[in-house]
DNA sequence: AGCCAGGAAGAAT
DNA sequence: ATTCTTCATGGC
């Protein structure tokens, strides 16, 4: 990738991302978040929205070529202080360790549009296959940008009928993205941002196939609301001997309640430590 | 060969 | 208000 740099003329400006302890790329983008993107040899090349970035190691940190500098620098969150949100959640157990293991992981501010698409193909589904999907909608619904595709706009997602997201290999959750696109489309995308998270969360749960981990996960990475829990199969296992038999939704506002405004990034780090240590 | 995946809807209890 | 069943698909 790095010697095919030149020829990749959507690159159209450089940035670079000193090496600090609070951020590693590798652990932002495998920590389960975000699906658009590919690492080869090192190199990482991401796909957010319309825009796109290749991230190459330096020997002080990564240079960035992509296509929008203030995109992407609000994207990957260089404005949150890490090390304090750190510092203030350690507990000398679990949440420590998970810390201590994915310190680097950011959150992303990521497109709402994009997050729910992604997060509705998400559920009882593998992280390889969302990602095929994914790019499957974009390869077909995208707009064109040279060398790569846009994710696509509501338009072009509410232009295909359930049939075709089922022939693109989404499985049950087609007639969810079809529904959602044309709802997104007709009814206009619902102004989230001016909601509280509990209103926010209420119109989510009114799509169908949203239910309350989608729901979590859109406003956590979609809407940068760090008072959420996503609450997984992973997290139940995590807590299941401490809140026994307690089900995945009352247990996420169980772990509100107790990880306060800084739940999103709790979780994020938790939920990683325990995919990649399976502890 | 089955098992299961960053769950949710609908039915049954 | 809780618990159970079913839902496509394919990587492992």
């Amino acid at each position: 990738m790095p010697s095919g740099n030149a020829r990749l003329f959507f690159i159209l400006e450089r940035f670079f991302i000193p090496q600090t302890p609070t951020f590693d790329l590798k652990q932002t983008l495998d920590c389960g978040q975000v699906f658009r993107y590919v690492e080869s040899d090192g190199v990482f090349d991401l796909k957010a929205g319309g825009e796109r970035a290749i991230f190459t190691k330096t020997d002080s940190g990564w240079q960035v070529d992509c296509t929008d500098v203030g995109f992407f620098q609000k994207y990957l969150d260089f404005d949150t202080k890490y090390d304090i949100i750190q510092s203030k959640v350690q507990d000398k157990g679990l949440v420590s360790s998970a810390i201590e293991h994915g310190k680097g992981v950011h959150i992303l501010r990521q497109d709402l549009v994009e997050t729910v698409f992604s997060f509705i193909i998400s559920q009882n589904n593998h992280i390889p296959r969302i990602k095929a999907i994914i790019e499957r909608i974009c390869d077909a619904l995208g707009e064109d940008k040279g060398d790569y595709k846009a994710f696509p706009t509501v338009e072009a997602l509410a232009s295909k009928d359930a049939d075709w997201y089922a022939s693109i290999g989404a499985g049950y959750r087609a007639e969810y993205l079809s529904l959602t696109a044309k709802r997104f489309r007709d009814e206009g995308v619902p102004n989230f941002q001016s909601m509280d998270t509990d209103t926010a969360r209420a119109t989510l749960l009114s799509y169908k196939g949203i239910g309350r981990k989608v729901a979590d996960c859109v406003l956590l990475f979609g809407l940068g609301r760090m008072d959420v829990f996503p609450t997984d199969t992973w997290i139940v296992k995590i807590f299941k001997d401490e809140y026994p038999k307690v089900p995945a939704e009352k247990l996420a506002k169980v772990l509100v309640e107790r990880f306060g405004e800084h739940s999103g990034y709790v979780q994020q780090w938790l939920f990683y430590y325990k995919r990649e240590k399976k502890v």
